[in-house]
DNA sequence: AAGTAAAATGTAAGCGTTTATATTCATTTT
DNA sequence: AAAATGAATATAAACGCTTACATTTTACTT
């Protein structure tokens, strides 16, 4: 592979006028510059971006941190995510934490041994002192970690008051709302948003996983049976709403006949099911965008203020679980 | 943060001596060996993998292209991937190609600027003299590229031969193949292994895309209606059972009485979705602990021989869909 | 006790960049 | 015409590591 300095032979210049040529900085001949490019392209020279980030002391990765890439869900925000980035100029180094503090862990000093320039976590482990020891810019998607690290995350209270709304509309009396991992701010404002719309109606919460592998599908039967009358269930994503669609089908109860159900995420594979999922829809490639641009500001200039927390506007999709 | 300068003057020895203990190589005395480890730990010493890949002119990245991080299958074998990968001490550099020839010569540059080791292409485009140019250890999984590229695959056979004989043995007359991009050979080797096995039986082949996003949705109601005596359809893909499954239901269509439906991939979301999906399940584990292993022989020796083309078993998980 | 091999450690070059500094040359200013 | 400015280029050090080679120390032969 041609280096800097085989262009530089063959241009006949130093090495520090490639530099500048590639870099665009400096002075440089308009004649110079050409002859150089020329150069660079009968070589097909491709920067060494190793030499240059370790001169730099910054490689432009960003290391992204998700539990779990085949929850899909973050599979979508990956890829939305990518879109955004390499326009920029960047490179994702992803890791799944497996919701494994040891993984996590193991990975930050992967991050450190590449010296990214960039953390965006989706972790919410106790893992946050190693977060810091990095003393990276970072930002929080999807879960807000932390008030020292900037999140932008869907508009979650407005997710559950949308959902509420819906059940007012249609005199449903009683509900349950199957919530997600009630440490995660998340998931608390999912349930804020959901409960103060609701203000008296009696809803009861059910802590549950959302989980592709470990649903807890007894708690669910056991709730659907213990609670036959109820009229509506907001869940905390989509793949957890398909878990007591599949339980209330094998217990004979028909939705939305019996029950409406309203998800959370909008996957692209909730129109292949049936009743096919009604949803709270995320929008994701905003939030890729919205987090990103605000972590590239923020590794671009420090001193950048980035708002504490962003929200992302969200609207219910009606599909057939609900009436 | 500490440099392996730091490390040699808090131990009192030279920098060689530190490297010798970081990376294990050459003579080094017990005694110093614990000295230089206490002063790594003290210090918090982690080497940087930069100035490490820049000396040695190889990273260890292991690049991998694909088409879909959101196809789900794809965002399960990437999970996979990483998986054995972290182990080994490699790290993935992930991109979506999205089939644009474009993106994906681009992500190859980018792959050349940071000096990988090693890539896995899920790629199908005409990019091949691309790839050539990079003369690097590459390996095929999923699809298979070119005779000069070993690869990994279920075995594509045997899949359609699985699923011809279960239409076989449940006396079907009258099948459709709802057949992906014919180009590929694993593609191909799906229809010749259904084929084969159904020798005379009639067979009516529909190409059509594998998408998500744009499914041939009229292709397959013009095709259902058409054939509104079939016994059978394999489709190269949940994703698109799917569909067929969701158009026949409009149709009033009803499966598995009307004529059964066997998918491909066994994706995790088949038990959701209504009937169930029966499909032939692809070893992705497998397929990826094959791969990166092979690739990763061929990365610590450039003169393993790697067999031309190596297969996963498989096998066909019935669920509602089928009789 | 001298010679030799093996073990332990150090020195310094080099990986491919960027950039501070120095140098040269052409212009402009005084 | 000398001095100052600015444009264009080159030189060389530095980024943090690995490793070939040199050197020193230790242990073993005879």
């Amino acid at each position: 592979m041609a280096t800097i300095k085989d262009v530089a032979k063959k241009a006949n210049v130093s090495v520090a006028t490639v530099s500048r040529v590639v870099n665009n900085t400096g002075y440089v001949n308009t004649e110079t510059r050409n002859m150089v490019l020329e150069a660079i392209k009968s070589l097909d020279y491709i920067p060494n971006e190793l030499a240059r980030s370790l001169f730099k002391k910054q490689s432009n990765l960003i290391g992204v941190i998700i539990p779990h890439l085949s929850t899909y869900f973050f599979a979508e925000l990956i890829e939305a995510l990518e879109d955004v980035v390499s326009d920029k100029g960047y490179r994702l180094m992803i890791f799944n934490s497996r919701n494994d503090l040891e993984r996590e862990t193991k990975f930050l000093s992967v991050f450190s041994q590449y010296h990214i320039s960039g953390l965006l976590v989706v972790a919410h482990l106790n893992a946050l002192n190693n977060y810091r020891k990095l003393a990276l810019p970072m930002v929080a998607i999807d879960h807000h970690v932390s008030d020292k690290i900037p999140s932008v995350s869907s508009d979650n209270v407005l997710g559950g008051k949308l959902a509420a709304e819906h059940f007012i509309k249609n005199n449903a009396k009683k509900l349950i709302h199957f919530r997600g991992a009630s440490f995660l701010l998340t998931v608390r404002d999912r349930d804020k948003g959901f409960k103060q719309t609701l203000k008296k109606h009696p809803v009861e919460i059910i802590d549950c996983d959302l989980d592709f592998i470990s649903p807890d599908t007894d708690l669910i039967q056991k709730t659907l049976e213990e609670n036959n009358d109820i009229d509506g269930i907001f869940c905390d994503g989509d793949v957890i709403a398909m878990h007591v669609l599949k339980v209330s089908k094998d217990l004979g109860m028909k939705v939305p006949e019996d029950f409406e159900i309203i998800g959370f995420d909008d996957l692209r594979m909730n129109q292949f099911i049936s009743p096919m999922l009604s949803s709270i829809h995320q929008d994701i490639n905003s939030m890729a965008k919205v987090a990103l641009e605000s972590l590239i500001s923020l590794i671009e200039n420090p001193k950048t203020k980035i708002p504490n927390h962003q929200t992302i506007p969200l609207n219910l999709i009606t599909r057939e679980s609900t009436k």
